[in-house]
DNA sequence: AACTACATTATAATAATTCTAAACTATTGA
DNA sequence: TCAATAGTTTAGAATTATTATAATGTAGTT
């Protein structure tokens, strides 16, 4: 039984259908120990690699977001162009290393939970995210 | 004495010149009540009118980022497609009103300080910033 | 196998932002 | 005050990121 059975049925479970493309990007996001980040062009890199001929682009953001809808990515933006993927849809907060332009997960013993006092009448809330810029000491940020 | 003396004193402060442009944008900017949220499209409209002429864009976008080196301004991402600019470059937090897509500040009683535990070594905390996404109980969200 | 619905692709279109080079303007100092 | 210069504004072109299109391909169903 290959491998990748995992991700065709996870796939069918919600409603995707288990094309070539999607399958592929299954492995490369979440056959592996950690999650991680990555950008639609570091994507688009890792899959036409795995399969040793070209993706198109506008698969790779089609799928992207479709698995984002699923609940399967998260988006996180830094600002207006620095935008990431995070495979760990849990809910957890960012380091974001300006000198680096790195993405590092914080874990729970990182940050205490935010409490928040008042809410916006009629709202719920659903997502909290912290981030974190940090850079060097002797860094010239922006 | 014009009352926007006080924004080319500013400017000059700075090391920016005070152009009929930049005075222009401060006035539309700071001249007011209470701190708000804008997007680059907001921001020409608004300055466009004051003037009664046309600004160009690349001068509203070379202008905006000026401000935002020199710490009159802030960036705000939400998501890769919605980034606002806040007049308020103080440290503070924000709900986000995914049914309006209004960016709205916490004060400090709205939420409680946030306590990092664990910092990256070597490295500085330049920002920490919290964003609430709200939406209304029965709101179909992404 | 054949049908249908959905997916992928290359390319075109769109949108947001930045670049360019010419014209303009604030500042400096003679 | 006036010219020199350094920085600014502008329209439009260029670039970049993303989405739309329409033809082709593929998975699921009968």
């Amino acid at each position: 039984m290959p491998k990748n059975c995992n991700f065709i049925e996870k796939l069918r479970e919600v409603g995707l259908r288990p094309t070539k493309q999607r399958v592929n990007m299954c492995e490369v996001l979440f056959n592996r120990e950690k999650t991680f980040h990555f950008t639609i062009n570091d994507l688009v890199k890792m899959i036409s690699e795995k399969m040793n001929q070209k993706i198109s682009l506008a698969t790779v953001y089609n799928t992207v977001h479709a698995f984002e809808k699923k609940g399967y990515l998260k988006e996180i933006s830094i600002d207006s162009h620095k935008s990431y993927f995070d495979t760990n849809t849990s809910a957890h907060h960012h380091f974001f290393d300006e000198d680096t332009n790195e993405l590092i997960d914080c874990d729970e013993n990182d940050i205490d939970p935010v409490n928040i006092k008042k809410n916006i009448t009629g709202k719920k809330i659903n997502s909290v995210e912290v981030l974190i810029k940090v850079a060097s000491d002797n860094h010239n940020q922006k």
